[in-house]
DNA sequence: AGATGTACTTAGTATGTGGGAG
DNA sequence: CTCCCACATACTAAGTACATCT
């Protein structure tokens, strides 16, 4: 038990989503609750949703806040916890569950020493723009030369500048690893010229900008110059064919255009659980009669008189007739979405024409909240140009308005990265276009996030140590910090801001957890002190997991639950702000998510190293980097819908097929060639069949995305020689171009 | 010191699509 | 050549973090 951390046990998780089965009324509980507890109702009651859409209702919050104050931190737990949450909606609900168990995986962490500091900033090496797509002004170059630069793209100057030339490449690419590597030519981009005179026609692709041997701005500003066309509105409802009706108790009724148009929101989600839900119903039939004209408020009184099925029909009709289109009306459709992506999806940013994430506008519908969403079903108003902000250059050419309209601003702050923002009716939060993923402004801020990490990871045994050594804390605070800290670094656990009650499903994180969330237990089956952890996290997805942990963290999670009911507040003194403010002390940068992105990242360069065996095939080696992955995602608690074991049939015949295959195959030896050609299908096709089994019910999608350094697959590509193509599709190797560039295959993280 | 607002990352699901099996 | 399925992409909800206000 000494600090280090070593193992993550028993991950295990089971897939099912929260609100499926498991929640149980307890009213009692929920009574005794209510007495000494603060009412905190606040009269969220009214949400305007229909009054002039000019407002955007902002959350009305009232809480009343009664803090009783402790002064200092001795372990006084006899204390009515001091922060205020209103709990009587999760009085209610309760979830309880049965679980399924999954089987624990086990993974250390290595603590590899050495490790040299590489500062966040990219090096000071500036290339060649990138090629000029013809609608935007931007300055060509001849990229041959790659160093040099002129200085007219940026205004700021390049502080640093590379000096260094001489030093032996190879070793100390490691060392400064991201930061000055670039310093030596890509032989990539550098050999590729070669073909380039001829016909090769992807000249573009092979050119493309390599933001990250540039230097990046330090004052704060995200960008110099922005120019946009804005985005593209949601369009106008079209009514339905007078054939399409609606029925009110059996009896047809005409609508107005705008309860027509909602209505036909409910109708397209017919086929969908949603529409069965109580809650789902009642936001819709509210926010509904709001559409309405005076006459048909009157004349609709029960959403269950209501039949939409016709409607329903009409759009299932729809979309068959869309995918049963001719060819060219497909390719029609294909090119006029071109057109727009061609029109719209691109933005300039200082010079280079950037890729733009989200270019439309959210259309208008029903909200869709995950898991049990108080709000489910309400009513998502059309945004229209007065509702929207635009974020350009004073200089740039500024996006225009459809005829007739304005936008509600046009602002230019170039503190921020969005192109537009608007503010959504059902949270009164605010949506963003931004740029894609591939872009520089999203790619830097990438690479920084797992700079930090690697930063976390030269002192996280410090931390560790400290950690654990306030489990001894006299200060409660300190304790409760502690041992979540603990958590987060161990569980990986997100770290559990606070939310508002009643205005999205009750979900918790590390700091968020509440008594009913834990479970302890002094001895289960040969272990000691078992933690069980069963609660929903982010999306609703539910958390379940049962840890030993040391004798100390039981001791105090004891302590902690002493007098507390269950929806109290495991952590009482604790928050994610005072979390991360300590964590800033710590370490600069660090806040409690950078534990989920170091420890995804080296458990992930751990697995690699322990599951790649040099000599198997590609494909094997392929199983074995998504066996790595998977163990990431495991931890991470990254599961996918669950989607019955439909097809164990046909694996077992696929496994009993492969086991028959292998025996000829033995046998037969014939040919070298033609058997190692079979021989690697079949182990394709095993590895695959493999691989798509044990990802039943674990996305690897989020974390490769997300948490792992890319640098981290990169190397272990080149250094196996892998095909890049089988670890990164397109769009993730666009989204990870710094990293292919950048990493060799010596690269730790 | 909490509440509030903003910006940006992380997340699962719905939808589209293309390539292989039948 | 069609159909289906797996994967890719589109979409947008739901988090984290932090600045600023009160």
């Amino acid at each position: 038990m000494s600090g280090d951390h070593g193992e993550r046990d028993s991950q295990v998780n089971s897939g099912s989503r929260a609100n499926d089965t498991h929640k149980h009324k307890d009213k009692h509980k929920e009574h005794r609750r209510k007495e000494h507890k603060k009412d905190k109702e606040r009269d969220k009651a009214k949400h305007s949703n229909s009054e002039h859409r000019e407002h955007s209702e902002k959350k009305h919050r009232d809480k009343e806040k009664e803090r009783v104050k402790h002064s200092d931190g001795s372990v006084d737990r006899h204390r009515e916890k001091q922060k205020e949450k209103d709990k009587e909606k999760r009085r209610e609900e309760k979830v309880k569950s049965s679980h399924v168990e999954g089987k624990p995986k086990k993974e250390k962490e290595n603590g590899h020493a050495r490790e040299m500091w590489n500062s966040p900033s990219p090096p000071a090496i500036k290339s060649e723009p990138e090629e000029d797509n013809g609608l935007y002004p931007s300055p060509k170059h001849n990229k041959t030369l790659k160093r040099e630069r002129d200085e007219e793209e940026f205004e700021y100057k390049p502080k640093k500048i590379k000096t260094e030339n001489g030093k032996k490449a190879k070793k100390r690419k490691q060392e400064y690893e991201d930061e000055e590597e670039d310093i030596k030519p890509k032989k990539k981009t550098k050999d590729k010229k070669a073909g380039a005179d001829g016909k090769k026609a992807k000249k573009e692709t092979e050119e493309k900008w390599k933001w990250w041997e540039e230097e990046r701005s330090t004052d704060g500003s995200k960008w110099k110059f922005l120019e946009h066309k804005g985005p593209v509105l949601a369009p106008p409802y079209e009514p339905l064919p007078g054939h399409v009706r609606f029925f009110y108790d059996g009896k047809l009724l005409r609508l107005s255009a705008p309860a027509e148009e909602v209505a036909t929101f409910f109708a397209k989600m017919l086929d969908h659980e949603y529409t069965t839900k109580e809650m789902f119903r009642k936001n819709f039939y509210k926010d509904w009669r709001k559409e309405m004209t005076s006459e048909e408020k009157s004349k609709i009184t029960d959403i269950n008189k209501c039949n939409f099925t016709e409607m329903s029909e009409y759009f299932k009709a729809q979309s068959e007739a869309r995918k049963q289109m001719s060819k060219d009306e497909k390719l029609k459709i294909k090119e006029e979405n071109e057109r727009i992506l061609q029109e719209y999806g691109f933005c300039v940013m200082d010079n280079h024409k950037e890729r733009i994430g989200n270019f439309r506008i959210e259309p208008p519908g029903l909200f869709r909240g995950r898991g049990d969403h108080p709000k489910m079903g309400m009513l998502k108003r059309r945004i229209r140009p007065e509702d929207i902000i635009i974020n350009c250059s004073k200089d740039s050419k500024h996006p225009k308005p459809p005829q007739g309209t304005r936008w509600k601003e046009v602002r230019h702050d170039n503190k921020v990265t969005w192109l537009v923002s608007w503010t959504e009716n059902i949270q009164g939060s605010i949506k963003y276009i931004m740029l894609n993923p591939s872009s520089r402004i999203k790619g830097e801020k990438d690479w920084q996030k797992y700079e930090t990490a690697r930063r976390l990871k030269k002192c996280v045994e410090r931390l560790r140590a400290q950690y654990r050594e306030d489990w001894k804390s006299k200060e409660m605070r300190v304790r409760q910090r502690a041992v979540a800290l603990y958590f987060i670094d161990k569980l990986a656990l997100r770290a559990g801001n606070e939310k508002e009650e009643g205005e999205t499903a009750d979900t918790v994180g590390c700091c968020s957890l509440r008594v009913e969330h834990i479970k302890l237990y002094p001895k289960m089956d040969d272990q000691e002190y078992v933690v069980e952890f069963d609660f929903l996290g982010k999306d609703s997805i539910r958390y379940y997991n049962k840890m030993p942990v040391e004798k100390r963290v039981f001791k105090n999670l004891q302590l902690f639950l002493e007098n507390k009911q269950p929806e109290d507040d495991l952590f009482d003194r604790l928050n994610t702000s005072i979390l991360n403010k300590h964590l800033q002390e710590l370490m600069d940068g660090l806040t409690a998510k950078v534990f989920r992105t170091y420890n995804a990242s080296i458990t992930l360069q751990q697995q690699l190293k322990e599951l790649t065996s040099p000599d198997e095939s590609i494909p094997a080696k392929i199983l074995s980097y998504n066996r790595a992955n998977r163990a990431v995602a495991i931890l991470c608690n990254h599961q996918r819908a669950n989607k019955s074991l439909l097809s164990t049939c046909t694996e077992m015949y696929i496994f009993a097929l492969i086991n028959d295959l292998c025996g000829v195959l033995r046998m037969v030896e014939v040919k070298r060639k033609a058997v190692q050609r079979i021989e690697e299908q079949l182990m394709k096709l095993q590895m695959q069949a493999t691989d798509r089994e044990e990802n039943k019910q674990i996305a690897l999608g989020t974390s490769k995305l997300n948490y792992l350094d890319p640098r981290i697959s990169v190397a272990w590509v080149k250094k196996w020689d892998v095909p890049m193509e089988k670890i990164y599709n397109k769009t993730q190797r666009e989204k990870f171009a710094w990293a292919i560039d950048m990493a060799e295959e010596d690269y730790e993280f």
